[in-house]
DNA sequence: CCTGCCACAATTGTCAACAATTTCGTCGAT
DNA sequence: ATCGACGAAATTGTTGACAATTGTGGCAGG
């Protein structure tokens, strides 16, 4: 299976790797993550998988069943619903909180970093697509100057990480989701409080209507 | 040393001893916390202490050193202020959300929590306090309709036990909150929803300004 | 043929010992 | 006398093995 990195040390490298696997989808919803498997895996011994796993718990991309082990979180439209609702208000207060004018430089920094993203989705590559809309996101979390704002932010950010590639895998939505990054930058630029907040809150949402959409005709939730 | 629990065995068991002695200032800020110590003390092995402190980081109630161990979360009076900064912006939307009026026999269960917080403020009686000011808040967190909400709430809540613990410490901001609890339980009979959101809000600060009086002279932070 | 019980397999939870790292005291040189 | 290097003690990180729990298939009884 997937990526079969040489030999990972540390807890943290499991448990990024492991990410990795669950946010692409190597890992399915509700498939169950074996501690001896893994561990054999990945060269090392179980604690550290269970460490690890530990972490992606606490990340919530895995639920643990005491004496019964790990599966890959499933949502329920019911939960991400919640979950994107949660988002809207921390990224309102994100935004709100936003210095601007910007700090000197970081409008360029976030130019580039929407050149980069647009290249990525043009190439329909996944890591480098999640890794810029990663990047360009976490820019606003942390420059609105409250630390526990952005430890928030960036979980919730996290644990909507399986959501968000129902919006990577969809052309259309990418693409509007490029023009919205524009449209963020462009706020910035004119300093655009009202605008800037809007776009970035609504922005959320078209990887929401693509998850329900996927479960639309799903039977049990 | 405090509590010499008989023989906890699960992780969990350890994680909430070791709370109570954080919260309850048996161990102080900048404590360090030695896994062979507190294993001898437990009864248990070094790894379910480990499980125990890495429950507890997540919590935010100690803080983790890459090969220099753990020591208890001592707070900066920037971070505590930030806390309670995005504490309120959650308690606004918790309050919001609340339905009302309540559901039916909530109020009454609200008015008997309330009862039993002022004779534990009456007695003096840290723990009684801390458990009843505990499940009062808790009942609005968990009628606020979204799941992930109320993790958010309860989770910054336990962050913040060891600042509460400053307005526990005084009878003035005690008697205060007896109040306060007692008119959020008024706004909410009358179903006055301004009052009861303000009021709830506000309620959250007078623990935060105990603590900044209580910080006031020192050199470093 | 279906139902409940029992033994076996698979998996997680726990323990004691070993290796690696950091901390602290001591000694020697300047 | 102060500073830096060295070494021992303290502490954390990692490993393999064992115990406890849960899931599963077969078998007897209705």
């Amino acid at each position: 299976m997937g990526s079969e990195e040489t030999a990972a040390r540390s807890v943290d490298q499991v448990a990024d790797a492991l990410r990795e696997d669950i946010v692409f989808g190597r890992l399915r919803p509700r498939e169950r993550l074996i501690e001896d498997e893994l561990s054999e895996r990945f060269g090392t011994s179980r604690h550290v998988v269970r460490a690890a796993m530990a972490t992606l718990e606490q990340l919530g991309l895995v639920v643990k069943r005491p004496n019964r082990g790990c599966i890959v979180k499933d949502f329920t439209v019911a939960e991400v619903t919640e979950l994107y609702d949660l988002r809207g208000v921390l990224q309102l207060e994100v935004a709100r909180r936003f210095p601007l004018p910007p700090p000197p430089g970081l409008e360029d920094e976030l130019r580039e970093l929407q050149q980069r993203y647009a290249q990525a989705v043009a190439d329909f590559d996944f890591r480098r697509i999640e890794a810029c809309d990663d990047a360009f996101h976490k820019v606003f979390f942390r420059h609105c100057g409250n630390r526990y704002i952005v430890e928030m932010a960036e979980l919730l950010w996290q644990r909507s990480a399986t959501i968000r590639t129902f919006a990577y895998g969809n052309r259309e939505v990418l693409a509007q989701s490029v023009v919205e990054h524009d449209q963020i930058c462009d706020a910035i630029g004119k300093c655009d409080r009202e605008r800037f907040v809007d776009v970035s809150v609504k922005h959320l949402f078209p990887a929401l209507v693509a998850f329900k959409e996927a479960h639309a005709g799903r039977w049990s939730e």
